[in-house]
DNA sequence: GCCTGGATGTCGTGA
DNA sequence: TCACGACGTCCAGGC
């Protein structure tokens, strides 16, 4: 791990310290007065002004503003990074086929360059997400209803995978659709089309379909009821009984 | 527009430099061995490793590993950033409410800080959006088909706002969707439910249902063909004609 | 504040 | 490669 940093470099420098680093893998970062042009799969024009850049080996480029978490313009992972000099500014483009696309920055004043070596690395483990709420119903599929009985995750059919198929103890086909939070009127159109599909697939056995989040949007709720779908409130990760007081510390 | 450097600061000298940064406004980075955890709306952890950390005056706080777009872990903006020193690490906290969500970056080394004042502003035009398709349809609806008549723009209706309203050449009611791009069966059912409501308040009257992108997937238009819906091609930019040759300069 | 739908969405997964 | 759906989606706009 190191970091390089030229503090109001000439181009000439700057362009120096960018091939070297876009050449040997490190991670960039830029601040200065620029403009940005993008064409792609939209077209935008971004005035000058001072914005912070960072260029990721990986082809990764974003530009950022003071404000707001999007980058104001970005290039995805897996383009080409070149600097060049032209009419007297420092020009960053970054280039893609499939589709194309080109981001150019140029600016007009540099005020730092900087180039980190990353050599350590360590995953993210997150919790709360669609599959532990999954993996929840599994472990305990009364939470969904009484006599469930799971046979298949992201089972095929005519409209797309459902989350989890099983039978209701009455031995009906049972279409469960989950979702990590609450959920609007889109979930009931997509649970009905896996409800619908299962029971072309198994007619008069009167198919089933229940959606299991967090909660429900009122309008969402209405849809399920005019279609005869059920909701059943179920979170990602037991909810906790009781509260925590949290304070500066460790 | 300034920036100010420190290079393997001591967590006393970068804890001032923060506090500093954080007061009046600055735009900070940081680079070093970091760990981080987050809780909220999920929860994860991040082990030790190289990370830039982005922290912007609105409150945003960004991670970035060397890889990908987007960050490994963030916060939105209206956050609070604090920085202190806990068993001899430099602590970067960033909180908010509604909903309760905490981010830790926990430094084990620092590499750099930087801090930089963000003066000049400039905002962003962008072309290509849906709003473009829109604005094109409606200078010239033929471009939907021959005879429409569009009579207005996000109408209300049961099922959510209609991108355009209109009549065709026999005046039975249209309902047009736009998408900017390439669409899958989510479109479809989205145009289905909003004809299906314009059709609940024009009983009897035949009411149609046209999506305008540029292309859609083969499912796409089989979900279109069942539902008696009609799909038009169209770019949110007029294409081109001739081909551009493109080099390197300007 | 909640709700809704677009986005240069990004990203993983599977065919 | 494309299609499809999740995401701590983010974000603007309405109410």
């Amino acid at each position: 791990m190191t970091a390089t940093t030229l503090h109001r470099p000439t181009h000439r420098d700057a362009l120096a310290l960018l091939e070297e680093a876009f050449g040997d893998g490190r991670m960039v970062t830029m601040f200065g007065r620029c403009t940005v042009e993008y064409d792609g799969r939209a077209t935008s024009s971004l005035g000058p002004g001072d914005r912070l850049v960072v260029c990721k080996p990986d082809g990764t480029i974003l530009v950022h503003t003071d404000e707001k978490r999007k980058p104001v313009n970005w290039q995805p992972p897996g383009c080409t990074h070149r600097a060049s000099v032209r009419d007297g500014r420092l020009r960053v483009r970054s280039e893609r086929s499939t589709p194309t696309e080109r981001l150019d920055v140029r600016f007009e004043r540099l005020e730092q360059v900087s180039a980190y070596e990353v050599t350590d690395r360590s995953d993210l483990r997150l919790t709360g997400s669609e599959e532990d709420l999954r993996e929840r119903i599994l472990d305990d599929p009364a939470l969904v209803e009484e006599g469930f009985v799971p046979r298949a995750t992201e089972r095929e059919t005519a409209a797309g995978p459902v989350d989890i198929f099983g039978e209701d103890a009455e031995g009906r086909p049972l279409v469960v659709e989950l979702k990590r939070r609450r959920v609007g009127p889109s979930a009931a159109g997509q649970l009905r089309r896996y409800v619908e599909a299962v029971d072309a697939e198994f007619p008069g056995e009167g198919v089933r379909g229940i959606l299991v989040a967090p909660s429900v949007t009122d309008r969402t709720k209405e849809l399920l009821d005019e279609k005869g779908l059920s909701f059943v409130a179920a979170e990602p990760v037991a909810a906790e009984d009781g509260d925590r007081s949290e304070g500066d510390g460790e």
